[in-house]
DNA sequence: GACTAACGTTTTTTT
DNA sequence: AACGTTAGTC
């Protein structure tokens, strides 16, 4: 047994949240408060009060914090009661459950789903059949109007836009005759299934007696639905976030589940934890300062532990380029001086595009760096390839997983044939895959064609027997079939250097790995699918990389670093411009705000005089939200008196050092 | 049906 | 500037 908790170790507001496991809480937890210290209390002090492991659930917002949760209660508690407990995202919670009872409500249970360029792809085809041709819209801009829908707990059919009404019911008509869901579906149909089903809801409302949902200003209206029928009465529901913290509104989070929260749940226990074991005084007495212009939050004042420490820096560049290699000469100065380690500098930007110059400007003075979010590796076109086998292997009516192997690799069923089966299927209400299998199609076309597709049915025939009949290993199989049809030579041809061959060979290499490796544990093909759907994880995270971190703001949220370098405060880019046009300064000053309270002791704030946009230079203007900063603990500065002073510092150091030599001899 | 050339686009991002 | 997409050609 894990040694448990104390209270001792925790302060008061702590103490309570950790104390309060009965009836709806609401804990309001600043940036560098504890929050998960808390919560991990929290739960394991519901152990220690007799609920059993297994009738625990906590929902957080990523795979990755939920791995982590799980790994700190475990070391608080049993090893055995933190696996017993439900740590998961809402998709994956949802997943499971649709997976018992999807049934009930008109799918069937071995569901596809649909992720990202899969929709993009239903969504294209849908456009073409639509007649969208002249439309201005692009394929992700319905999706995410769509998606928006659903999100905010409305029926996506219902818009403004006719056509765009139009497309979302045939898209979800598509959906479903292709037994497929996507992301939004999950929680939908999940809400569904526990709103029409009492007997489904009762018996989870039972088995979870304690729900905890942590940051949940990133949740959305739907999820809210969700939870009211995940939790009964008495509502033993605990929520944990910080409205200051709420990034996410673009994609539909909802800021006034936490803001009104006794709306949802009667009479909630209130708690703030507001006291900073992170950083400094500078640097929370500036943030404060910044996010009480927000009106309408929860009003709530960082105190820091931390007494004092350096100014916060306000420093003028005269362009983006100065920018880069101010920090980049400032880093390895500091790093010099303090025996810092790279990854305790980290660089913070608002867009991805401000990243480059920073990154060249590393790389020319070798210093090392790790990026943050860049391609995902599920979104690599081999790896969706290798997906849509798998995906075949487990459900060949799934029309769009089809669709993109069908002739991947050039197997002489090109996009005429694509389009005819599928012009087919829908004809005779039959998946792509039956129209393929039935010959009163394949007699249509050309021999050629009809070969070359009764070659593709046989080989996912027989590769699905071999996995489902005779039991072989699914890795196994679907590694042969890859090699059998030559994909990774084809793959290769459109590669165009040495690193790209070796990087997507690498990948196909690690997916497969992936899959063999669930299969050695036996667990089925479909559990393979859902947790390669569910996870969008970048594959290489932040730990396992070394060096100083570049970072979007929206990413670097729940991290931390000594020395904060956070760039690029100009007017339309922080706050971006779209920001201004939307009528969104708040959140971007929330953004902000994340930004800095990201430092633990030194905090340098940067804008530029001008800067290099779509390959243009472009004035810019400071970001207003310097104005709105205290001056108390700021310093304001500029690259020409800097990089002016350390040129001196140079020379005074080397005084100094031979003063100090002399007397020391 | 495959390959090349010109074109247009470009906030944030998880599930 | 760089990327993906599309349209046009072989």
């Amino acid at each position: 047994m894990a040694e448990g908790f104390s209270f001792e170790s925790l302060n008061q507001a702590q103490r309570e949240a950790v104390g309060a496991i009965d009836g709806p809480v609401l804990i309001l937890a600043g940036a560098g408060t504890g929050k998960t210290r808390t919560v991990t209390c929290r739960i394991s002090n519901m152990l220690e009060r007799g609920v059993a492991a297994r009738n625990i659930l906590a929902v957080t917002f990523t795979n990755k914090a939920a791995s982590e949760m799980r790994e700190r209660i475990g070391g608080m508690v049993s090893k055995a009661a933190a696996e017993e407990m439900t740590v998961c995202t809402f998709h994956s919670l949802c997943v499971r459950l649709l997976r018992g009872g999807i049934d009930r409500i008109g799918y069937k249970k071995n569901f596809a789903i649909y992720t990202g360029s899969d929709q993009v792809g239903l969504m294209k085809q849908l456009l073409v059949r639509k007649g969208g041709a002249n439309c201005t819209l692009k394929p992700e801009q319905i999706l995410g109007v769509i998606s928006k829908a659903k999100n905010a707990g409305l029926d996506p059919s219902q818009q403004e836009d006719e056509f765009i009404g139009i497309l979302a019911t045939a898209y979800q008509n598509e959906l479903r005759a292709q037994n497929a869901v996507d992301f939004d579906d999950l929680l939908c149909l999940g809400e569904k299934l526990l709103t029409e089903h009492e007997d489904v809801r009762n018996v989870f409302r039972e088995f979870y007696q304690r729900v905890t949902v942590d940051e949940f200003q990133d949740t959305n209206a739907l999820q809210m639905r969700l939870l009211q029928q995940l939790v009964g009465p008495p509502y033993h529901v605990c929520v944990v976030g910080d409205d200051d913290q709420s990034i996410y509104g673009w994609r539909g989070a909802e800021v006034a589940n936490i803001l009104q929260f006794e709306k949802f749940f009667p009479n909630p226990r209130v708690i703030l934890l507001e006291e900073n074991y992170r950083s400094t005084h500078a640097v929370l007495h500036t943030a404060n300062s910044l996010i009480k212009h927000n009106i309408g939050r929860r009003a709530k004042v960082l105190r820091s532990t931390r007494v004092g420490g350096a100014h916060v820096r306000v420093v003028a560049m005269p362009g983006d380029a100065e920018e880069a290699e101010f920090i980049a000469e400032e880093i390895i100065e500091e790093k010099n001086l303090t025996k810092k380690a790279w990854e305790d500098f980290s660089i913070l930007f608002r867009t991805n595009g401000q990243c480059r110059k920073l990154e060249e400007a590393l790389r020319e003075r070798k210093i090392p760096y790790r990026m943050v979010g860049a391609q995902s590796f599920f979104d690599r076109r081999e790896i969706r390839d290798v997906i849509a086998y798998a995906q075949l292997l487990a459900s060949p009516e799934a029309d769009v997983a089809l669709l993109r192997v069908l002739n991947a690799p050039n197997r002489g069923i090109g996009q005429t044939t694509a389009v005819l089966a599928t012009d087919y299927s829908r004809e005779t209400h039959k998946s792509v895959w039956e129209a393929l299998c039935d010959p009163a199609f394949t007699h249509t076309l050309g021999a050629k064609a009809r070969g070359s597709i009764e070659d593709f049915v046989a080989m996912i025939a027989g590769a699905k027997t071999r996995i489902d009949i005779a039991k072989e290993n699914a890795g196994k199989v679907l590694r042969e079939m890859i090699t059998e049809m030559d994909y990774i030579p084809w793959l290769m041809r459109g590669c165009k250097t040495e690193k790209e061959r070796d990087a997507r060979t690498e990948g196909i290499g690690s997916i497969i790995q992936q899959l063999d490796d669930y299969s050695a544990k036996g667990r089925k093909l479909q559990a393979f699918l859902d947790a390669v759907s569910l996870s969008s994880e970048r594959e290489d995270d932040l730990e396992s990389k070394q060096g100083v971190t570049l970072i979007t703001l929206h990413a670097s949220k729940g991290l931390e670093f000594p020395y904060v370098y956070l760039v690029g405060l100009e007017e339309g880019t922080l706050p971006h411009k779209r920001s201004i046009s939307e009528g969104t300064r708040d959140e971007e000053r929330r953004l902000l705000y994340v930004g800095i309270t990201r430092a633990r002791e030194r905090l340098t704030l940067t804008y530029c005089a001008k800067r290099m946009k779509y390959g243009e230079e472009v004035g810019c203007q400071p970001s207003t939200f310097i104005d709105e900063l205290d001056g108390e603990f700021l310093l304001n500065s500029s690259y020409e008196e800097i990089m002016g002073r350390e040129a001196n510092e140079d020379e005074l150091n080397s005084f100094f050092s031979s003063m100090k030599s002399m007397f020391d001899e």
